[in-house]
DNA sequence: GGGCGACTGTAAGGCTGGCGCAAGCTTGGG
DNA sequence: CCCAAGCTTGCGCCAGCCTTACAGTCGCCC
């Protein structure tokens, strides 16, 4: 993978573009603050090495502008062993982590490793019904830009139809997903919230099938 | 957050739990690989750490069997100085981070929260809520240019709700966030820091759906 | 070591949103 | 055309929430 690495001192940085070149690895090299943003705004890397003290700057002002501008790119900083607030203040600035010069070469790659595995997307849990969008896990729905709010009754409703959705539900079923067992409900309160719901979200997403219960569209 | 600290050493541990504790965290204790894989099926941690020497086994075992499985907690594996083996097996297996014995309470927090905020998709600490700016890794706050001062347990819940930022927080989750299983809380005591919140943050900070729970604006 | 302030969680009282019943209306099937 | 199933609206009551007060605990400073 595509790496940079930001680092003044020549000899140090030689060893370690060998080494990372070795494994496979194709490394671009910055020396100063300037080079290391020009590279970053032209180039994705799957993970930035940087050293904090360069001739024209600290490194964590690359990092603080990075992060900023919303790149998540894998940064980890490289300090020396005594500077444990510098160490500090880059975690908190927004890198993923640091290691200790002088710093065994193994272990820089494995950490490389460990961050360039992470970069990847979580997964999402927004559903689209016709003009109606559904965040199921955040229990939140819009009707295009706007938000439309259930309680809690009748999210529980439309939660029941959304996982059964295409599916037929009785109303019986319905009543079992929405109350305990020992609660007695004896009127017609699922024929409330259906209405509640068609009032809400449209009065064509639920269909009524006589007889039988109710479906998502 | 939620942590679970996987250690048998009890005096350390004890220490170790009492910070934490302080930090406003929730800290579960495991005492062997066996208890570790016992909590770790049960519940999901913000964050792990890990001791290696366990009197049932390696932790590495625990680390190992959690990747395996899909599990994407951070951990951050304790060993000693000279280590440096165990440090990129750790790495290897999945790890996040190591940190040295002995460690640095404060320095072990910083870790903590740089990690869980990654894992949580997003390494940028800064961020802006209507009139209300919050630094996430240092935990401090401010209303335009004054800094508002929260208690460990206002910032427990704060930084709950920043976590599911847009989404809704119920009140049983909130409460799994701050306390550890054997805390037994039995009152209205998130209701009172919402309310304590609100007063620091201005009232349409966090907003109230009703029988579902909390949201951050 | 004792007094003081800060923080935490419980308790109590007040308010209100929404829950579920009821009653009357509409729709569809036979 | 009739009846059963479903739809809609209104409303009283209570669970859920907010706020304030307070007691207990802990750390800190003199």
């Amino acid at each position: 993978m595509r790496l940079l690495l930001v680092e003044d001192t020549q000899d140090l940085a030689d060893a370690v573009l060998l080494f990372l070149g070795r494994e496979g690895h194709a490394v671009d090299h910055a020396r100063s603050t300037a080079e290391a943003n020009a590279a970053l705004d032209v180039t994705e890397y799957a993970c930035v090495i940087l050293d904090l003290g360069l001739p024209d700057g600290s490194g964590l002002e690359v990092l603080k502008g990075r992060r900023a501008a919303g790149d998540r790119t894998p940064f980890i900083i490289a300090t020396a062993r005594d500077q444990i607030t510098d160490r500090i203040a880059g975690l908190d600035a927004g890198a993923d982590d640091y290691i200790v010069k002088p710093f065994d070469l193994g272990e820089l790659a494995a950490r490389i490793r460990a961050h360039s595995r992470r970069a990847q997307g979580s997964p999402v849990t927004r559903i689209q019904l016709g003009e109606v969008d559904v965040d199921r896990a955040a229990a939140r729905l819009w009707r295009g830009q706007k938000e439309i709010r259930l309680t809690s009754r009748e999210w529980a409703v439309f939660d029941a139809l959304l996982g059964a959705r295409g599916r037929i539900l009785g109303k019986a079923a319905l009543e079992d997903a929405l109350y305990a067992y020992d609660a007695t409900i004896e009127g017609n309160a699922i024929e409330v919230y259906i209405s509640r719901l068609r009032q809400k979200l449209g009065a064509q997403m639920i269909e009524t099938r006589r007889g039988l219960g109710y479906m998502l569209r």
